[in-house]
DNA sequence: CAGTCGTAGTCTGTATACAGAAGAGTGTGC
DNA sequence: GCACACTCTTCTGTATACAGACTACGACTG
């Protein structure tokens, strides 16, 4: 049962699923022998599994101690969303490059673009409480966008790097449930990035990652620093840094 | 014994200079047996510094297969000074920013300095092959000064991601030994990166490493093109990417 | 009653054992 | 002479065992 790395796989899976999911806590201790009998694996492949997601960033691991959920803290927001601003609008300015001078690889671009357009036109016509129903279905849209960007990157550092941040991102998107205006103009957000990587506009589209992220921030943001009464404690959300 | 980290550490750090220093050739097995036997210690403590190397790009490793030392390739070459040609200069202009508020944050910069001009003094008393034998102390100042940006870069993210490129470039530099009058125009180059960011200069800080990076990089495409029949297979410089 | 020492429980780091799978090398058939 | 197949060695993935260390709780003492 070697070569198929299954377990560890599936152990790296299962955590991550329930940290983005916050079905985990942060700062929930994470057992090596306790999840390996949760979840009907040994210690080694939990040990592997929890390294992982200490690099994606979704572990605080220090060598000697018990490694825990990681914390949620606005500083880290911060310092991801400045991080993301840095990579993703560059790797979006070099997905509209690539695609003037090879037009394959903007095929999953229109493909997304046209998937946007029906979605957009059958959202505005729910009320309020069904369109918190078609969340998941944007949620998808934009997931795919950002797992194109990354397959369609040319540099492999600077892919896998956005790609290790993706489950944060994810997770905290889980934590702050935005409403339907936030969901529109993010809608919108992602139209202008589509339509400049579809048109090769490397400028254009650098633009309308950076407006996305620093938009997508500021919600965020805004989100947290209301609620933080409401997770206060569970969430430690502790300002520092 | 547990707490200590002691093993684990030692052979990480063991495999990491040998790779850096090329004893360790790339492509060569890593066997987690076989250096368990070499190193004195068992195979998870092994197991977990080849993942650690993988992560830093020094190892390739696919999960089912025997781990090796990673390849080096010309493609490779320019995806990794692509990528540190976008972070560095980007961290580079925030310690020079965050040097015009808060001073002491420099002091390791206008140390730098001072060692730096020290040693150019003396640098250029000697002959060509005295230079030679100051390599070293020119390769500390400049490791010294990457560290210290690392160390100054407000942003976790950026300083982690900067430091896992470092060994790559170590080994690199290993690989290629470059020329007195390259090292001379690298010391110019770090002259003028040392004071745009202790002058609190960003925009020249910025400009000043990314022209450093862009000068490395060529230096080191012309001397492995041309020492490529050199290394030719033992190196596996294979041009694909 | 409070503080301190001791002990038990739990956890990680490390070593070792076992099973499945891949690759190399050899031998045979054409 | 070459190609294919088989076996055998070796390797990784996983499980388990053991040792040192930290924590927490409780009892004992001042």
């Amino acid at each position: 049962m070697a070569r198929a790395t299954g377990k560890s796989e599936a152990v790296y899976e299962r955590l991550k699923g329930d940290i983005e999911s916050l079905r985990m806590r942060p700062g929930a201790k994470l057992s090596e022998v306790q999840l390996g009998e949760e979840l009907g694996a040994s210690r080694t492949p939990v040990r592997e599994a929890i390294r992982r997601l200490a690099r994606e960033g979704l572990v605080d691991f220090v060598p000697g101690e018990v490694a825990r959920v990681a914390a949620i803290s606005l500083g880290g927001v911060r310092a991801l969303f400045e991080f993301r601003m840095l990579l993703e609008p560059r790797a979006a300015a070099s997905v509209a490059t690539a695609g003037s001078a090879d037009e394959r690889v903007l095929a999953p671009f229109h493909e997304l673009l046209e998937r946007l357009e029906v979605f957009d036109e059958s959202f505005r016509a729910l009320d309020s409480a069904a369109q918190v129903g078609s969340y998941q279905q944007f949620y998808d849209i934009t997931e795919a966008f950002d797992q194109a960007v990354i397959a369609a990157c040319r540099n492999p550092y600077l892919a896998r790097t956005i790609r290790d941040l993706r489950s944060q991102t994810v997770r905290l998107r889980h934590l702050s449930h935005s409403g339907p205006r936030r969901m529109l103009t993010s809608l919108e957000e992602h139209r202008a990035m589509l339509k400049a990587v579809t048109h090769g506009d490397a400028q254009a589209a650098e633009a309308a990652c950076r407006h996305h992220l620093a938009q997508t921030l500021q919600a965020l943001i805004d989100s947290l620093t209301s609620q933080d009464l409401t997770f206060g404690t569970d969430v430690s959300l502790d300002v520092a840094g």
